[in-house]
DNA sequence: GTAGGGTTAG
């Protein structure tokens, strides 16, 4: 604990802190304090002073670190001189402020006698800047009782703190403040002001404040839009986009940020339309990078992200930790190991470290990658964790079957202090689900009441796959039977999956049904659902479910498969031909299937029907993609060399074998993530048991 | 001596 961070510390206790605090400083010989020591030295003598008042300027500008933050505040509170300058008081809150201490900055400002104008605002700033939204409110009721009137800077401030908390009400009693002062007519104002309508939801006032302002600017413009936004009405912000480009506004780094909260799943058309705004910019920010990297991750595209990070590399735009959260997911999607392992390099080499969100998304990364150990490390080395990371952790333990390590890390994070949430849950049942850990899942399922989190269909759906799993089928039914919400196609997926594995017709038949209500064309289990119907004889419900899938099925995304080979990603298709070396894979391939027979192996003859996701239809007799990229894999790594393949769907029961065979022929490990888990096949088996 | 819009994870 340091004194100097404590609110209400009496003079002498200050001094005595201040001058521990400075020979710590001294002693452990920084070098700005060095420099800044040495440049001082002519000043020292001038005025008995430790530094000038414009060097301190100058230090505190530049938003220096905790550390120096307080060493400096330290020698400026010692200093006859500087204690007693309100310009240095005025940077030293905006300084704590930036360091995420407005409590600090509100010690000095209370220490204040004479406030003007100037203090208010940025004591409202700094707790505004720190979500502290109702202190920022409180800051500004107390002015007119000291007599300051607030102006074109408080404005925009606590409309701002309005929003951010949702005080509507509030809002509207400051805008008939402003309006009473005549500053609704402030650009700034007015731009405030149609932020706050727009954020709480009010777009109608919104639009009307912009229409009266007396002047507007590319910010008012993009307040709009993030309002429109804000709410989810894509097509409304695209819409204002246009009228300002109809004005002759350039859309800018600002407008792309506002129209991000609108993006996820935005159509194709509408990915495109942020690509063209970001390729016109005038000025292509850091942020815009950002957002357009952030669009396409958001719209399930990893390799244009991906490929748009490498590319601001190259322009010589220096990623922050925003761009490297935001990328890191797509490495993984994809698993581009390499690439993510070099971005991990970079943010230790830039010091981006320690920050939550950006180790958050390391540990993801890795754990997409199936590098478990490295996940781990990551996990380990962070001073603060949040419920995200562990998170994070329990699902990577989870995916790879090592559901004890998943369920030790759950009870950890409940010693730990941090809360599960909804989603922790999930991860947790998951993973008992994937490991085979019955009364782990069923004991958590219980513990969830106790956290006051309320089941949702994915917890329901995880406890269907874990019981049946468990060859529980009958238990299985009988839970989705007293769900207390109605059960999706997922649970009643995965009843079905287990009635398979089991041969049990009866129940199988029961979720087919159930699943063919609900919208076969979308569950990916027509297949299955027509197989059921077929040993069960119903021949009309064969034919419909083969119309559907002969009508609809055909446009699903395709079977894709990724190896990233020397920091370069593969992407191969089912059936795809385009690849440079395609000639050699098939041959290999051949090969290969002949030892394979050897071995015992019978392609079946409808195993593609076997996808339990939707592969297109018209790939059915095509080679899948992730035999391909194993092919590919094996033709270009050094024997030994584990092969990392990532799927966009589920692994099918041939591709399943194959590669199990292939792990036993080629003596490699081969490891394929799909949407479901990872599969670690070596010498002949999965680890997954043959069942996923 | 102080400004407005907007971007990061399970």
């Amino acid at each position: 604990m340091n004194a100097l961070g404590v609110s209400h510390i009496n003079p002498q206790q200050f001094v005595k802190a201040v001058a521990k605090a400075l020979s710590r400083y001294i002693s452990t010989a920084k070098q700005p304090l060095n420099v800044l020591l040495s440049v001082q030295k002519p000043q020292i003598a001038l005025r008995k002073s430790f530094l000038s008042q414009v060097f301190c300027s100058e230090i505190l500008d530049q938003y220096p670190d905790i550390k120096t933050l307080k060493v400096l505040h330290a020698k400026i509170f010692i200093d006859q001189y500087l204690c007693c300058d309100p310009s240095l008081g005025i940077k030293l809150m905006r300084a704590y402020a930036a360091c995420g201490e407005p409590g600090i900055a509100r010690h000095i400002f209370d220490e204040i006698t004479d406030k003007n104008v100037v203090f208010f605002n940025v004591m409202i700033r700094s707790y505004m800047n720190n979500r502290f939204y109702r202190d920022a409110l409180l800051v500004y009721k107390t002015m007119s009782s000291h007599g300051v009137d607030a102006d074109n800077y408080t404005y925009p401030c606590v409309l701002k703190a309005c929003s951010g908390s949702d005080y509507l009400w509030v809002g509207l009693q400051i805008h008939g403040a402003v309006v009473k002062v005549g500053l609704d007519l402030n650009l700034f104002v007015g731009n405030g002001l149609v932020s706050m309508y727009g954020k709480c939801g009010q777009l109608v006032e919104a639009r009307g404040v912009l229409d009266g302002m007396a002047v507007r600017d590319v910010v008012s413009w993009n307040s709009m839009v993030a309002g429109y936004a804000q709410n989810g009405r894509f097509d409304g912000a695209l819409e204002v986009c246009r009228e300002m480009e109809g004005l002759n506004l350039k859309p800018d780094a600002g407008t792309m940020a506002s129209l991000f909260p609108a993006v996820s799943n935005a159509s194709s058309d509408n990915v495109l339309y942020m690509k063209s705004m970001f390729m016109k910019l005038a000025k292509r920010s850091l942020v815009s990078w950002n957002v357009m990297i952030a669009v396409y991750v958001n719209n399930s595209m990893p390799t244009e992200a991906v490929d748009l990070y490498l590319q601001m590399e190259k322009e010589g735009i220096e990623p922050d930790a925003v761009s490297i959260s935001s990328i890191l997911p797509a490495c993984g999607d994809i698993s581009a190991l390499l690439i993510g392992r070099k971005i991990h390099e970079y943010a230790d080499k830039k010091k981006l470290r320690p920050n939550l969100l950006l180790e958050n998304a390391l540990i993801d990364m890795y754990a997409k990658c199936g590098c478990l150990e490295d996940a781990r490390e990551v996990f380990d080395q962070m001073r603060i964790r949040d419920v995200v990371s562990w998170t994070s952790m329990i699902s990577a333990y989870g995916i790879t079957g090592q559901g004890h390590e998943a369920v030790a890390l759950f009870s950890a994070m409940q010693r730990s202090g941090s809360k599960p949430d909804s989603i922790a849950f999930v991860s947790v049942l998951s993973a008992c689900s994937h490991g085979g850990l019955l009364d782990e899942g069923r004991y958590f399922f219980d513990l969830m009441s106790k956290y006051g989190v309320a089941p949702r269909i994915e917890h329901f759906a995880c406890m269907v796959d874990l019981l049946g799993r468990a060859g529980l089928v009958d238990e299985a039914y009988h839970f989705i039977k007293q769900m207390t919400i109605e059960p999706n196609e997922r649970v009643w997926g995965a009843l079905l999956g287990a009635c398979q594995v089991y041969s049990n017709r009866n129940i199988g038949l029961i979720a087919a049904d159930h699943l063919f209500q609900l919208a076969p064309e979308q569950s990916g289990y027509y297949v299955l659902l027509s197989n059921i119907y077929a040993k069960a004889g119903r021949w009309r419900d064969v034919a419909t479910v083969r119309s559907i899938m002969k009508s609809r099925g055909l446009k699903k995304a395709p079977g894709v498969s990724n190896f990233e080979l020397q920091g370069h990603i593969h992407t191969f298709l089912a059936g795809d031909q385009s690849h440079p070396q395609s000639k050699k894979i098939y041959q290999e391939l051949d090969v290969l299937v002949g030892k394979m027979k050897e071995l015992g192996y019978v392609p079946e003859t409808d195993s593609a029907l076997h996808d339990v996701e939707e592969e297109d239809k018209e790939y059915h007799l095509a080679v899948h993609s992730e035999k391909l990229a194993i092919v590919f894999a094996l033709l270009n790594t050094e024997s030994g060399t584990p092969i990392r393949i990532t799927k966009n769907l589920r692994i099918c029961r041939d591709c399943h074998i194959a590669a199990k065979l292939i792990s036993k022929i080629a003596v490699r490990e081969i490891i394929v993530r799909d949407t479901h888990r990872f599969h670690h096949f070596q010498d002949g088996v999965c680890s997954c048991g043959d069942y996923w």
